[in-house]
DNA sequence: GCCCGTTGGATAACGTGTTCTCGTGAGCCG
DNA sequence: CGGCTCACGAGAACACGTTATCCAACGGGC
């Protein structure tokens, strides 16, 4: 039930502590996958008591999105520095999600992870809106703005993010696909251009 | 690691305890969700040893996943039996949706379970074909012949069964959004129109 | 300086999924 | 009939997320 402290009010040796425990996560979690990231294991490496990991991450959930979170802070970072290419905006998106696709899958166990974050974890976070917020700044080929943090200018109830979040989803079930062994890189690609194609076609 | 005994090489009381089981398990998730269905209680309930449980069951997610079997089951007797009147391809498919929505929301503890086992289950099941399927069948129009076990004549690598897989997979995804509060049913019905009406379009 | 509230460390305890151990009775083969 | 196998019951034991307990250290207001 502890509510978790605005970063911006921790000091200095908090902040420290609360990175040295995501990097911890982040380095188990790599070999091993979630089940490897276990809190004792956590908190021992790490140097912090059980209960003091705890009150930084008030459950395991909330550890692994803070993980994944910093994931996809370097896939939103690769992206704006290297937009994509393509030319139209269905071609962009594909394009994005597939990056993101061969990124994740170095890391298995982590694309587990945000995959697990993004159907799991209660409420609160909204990965998922920043992934189609991405799909669809990608698409509609505005980004220069300054990365991540802002998004007032996306308006998230028009047709068109509406279809970005649709893509969003069909990627997300086919990552699923892909961890389960069902699918490879190219049949995913084959299947997101079909879908694309229609989703985000006259935009 | 016990291997699944093939139904069909079961003896009668051993037929009768599965079901037993599994009834038991059904009964306790529709109130309490799948927290509540604990393996000690389902065996308890059910009359039969822990070990036993395990023997008909080798996890957890093997007996949540045949409870919402079953529960799939229901929906597609209802959809075979009263199938979808729209008299577009996209219509119907929506339509069959947003009455497994429905229904699903009826006892949203089992929706849940429903969701995190199509993501979860290692391997082997593939309840998300089966929605998939008979999204497919609905929207081309061809239920009639006699529900699901005969799935012979569905093409699974023909664009429009990509393309409802695609339509399944945002569905999916909008009720875990559901699931998290984060949606109503009107809205669902306004996305999934909007995503039918593209990826279903010319069928 | 001194006191108090909060932070953090060490560790035990609890809940639930899962595994293990052991004994018993039922069918089966010789 | 005697012994073998094996599913089953009963329950302990184990693993890991989570919570609780207790105490020392620190930091800020008096």
């Amino acid at each position: 039930m502890a509510v978790q402290a605005p970063i911006g009010t921790m000091t200095r040796s908090q902040t420290q502590r609360r990175r040295r425990i995501v990097q911890t996560a982040a380095a188990l979690a790599v070999r091993g996958g979630v089940e490897a990231m276990q809190m004792r294991s956590v908190a021992e490496r790490a140097g912090v008591a059980l209960g003091t990991l705890y009150r930084y991450f008030p459950s395991k959930m909330d550890l692994v999105v803070a993980v994944v979170t910093e994931e996809l802070d370097l896939l939103e970072g690769g992206i704006v520095r290297r937009p994509p290419t393509a030319d139209d905006p269905s071609g962009r998106a594909v394009d994005v999600l597939l990056r993101a696709t061969r990124g994740l899958m170095r890391e298995p166990e982590l694309a587990d992870a945000l995959v697990r974050s993004l159907i799991m974890a209660e409420v609160k976070i909204e990965l998922d809106v920043r992934i189609s917020d991405l799909v669809w700044r990608v698409a509609t080929g505005n980004l220069g703005d300054g990365g991540s943090p802002d998004d007032t200018e996306v308006d998230r109830d028009s047709t068109g993010y509406v279809l970005a979040g649709a893509l969003t989803s069909v990627w997300i079930f086919e990552l699923v696909e892909i961890l389960k062994g069902r699918r490879d890189i190219d049949e995913v690609e084959g299947r997101l251009r079909t879908a694309a194609d229609r989703l985000l076609a006259s935009f």
